[in-house]
DNA sequence: CCGTCGATCTCCT
DNA sequence: GGAGATCGACGGG
């Protein structure tokens, strides 16, 4: 399937996106190894008025100077000093948006999948939750600011998830974010079992 | 099944 | 020094 191309990420709907690339297949292939799954589970961060975003009030440091730039990288930092937690970055440049991909359902490289997360059998644990499918994907901060539309970390158009099928709900590890904790920003595939823990 | 806690980088106070 | 867009190990019930 064709890869999302720039027009679909440099939108100014960040939510109407996170919305859409529920269904959408997040692939990595790394020496070789290609590894991709379904987005079941994603977060809006809706830039310097979201208190939840590390780019709120137009904050910008080393780590977060990415989100300034224009849809179709990936963002991707440290979490608590050890997950890599990826997100993809929307909007034109100097509009800070971002999507987080929270869990996926594994579709290709379950064999390096496991061998990366250092298990023996397939479980939901695999994928699901933001730390985790990172692991299973290779995906580190080493390609913060990587085009999507390269040969190394990429998302195709796949299927539309009907909206009845969309669960939104606030998102998760923000109690810090005062009056915008409880914005319904988290999206989720109904029914899908590898959506993350947090429920 | 549940709650608690340690790991350990970036940024802010 | 402390908190954070997390995960997995461990102990108790």
């Amino acid at each position: 399937m064709p890869k999302l191309n720039k027009e679909f990420y440099e939108r100014s709907n960040v939510l109407l996106i996170s919305r859409e690339l529920l269904g959408k297949v997040l692939c990595t292939n790394y020496n070789g190894k290609l590894t991709s799954g379904i987005i079941v589970e994603t977060e809006a961060y809706a830039g310097v008025i979201d208190k939840a975003s590390h780019a709120y009030n137009n904050k910008k440091t080393n780590r977060t100077k990415i989100m300034y730039d224009s849809g179709g990288v990936a963002y991707i930092y440290l979490c608590y000093g050890m997950h890599h937690l990826f997100n993809v970055i929307t909007n034109s440049k100097n509009i800070p948006h971002a999507i987080l991909i929270r869990a996926i359902e594994p579709i290709n490289g379950i064999e390096t999948m496991l061998t990366r997360r250092n298990k023996k059998n397939k479980d939901y644990t695999l994928t699901s939750g933001p730390g985790s499918l990172t692991k299973a994907l290779g995906i580190t901060i080493n390609d913060s600011g990587k085009s999507l539309m390269s040969n190394l970390i990429w998302i195709e158009n796949q299927k539309n998830i009907n909206e009845n099928n969309v669960i939104s709900s606030p998102r998760v590890g923000i109690q810090y974010a005062k009056d915008d904790i409880s914005n319904p920003w988290r999206y989720r595939i109904k029914n899908n079992p590898w959506t993350s823990p947090a429920k």
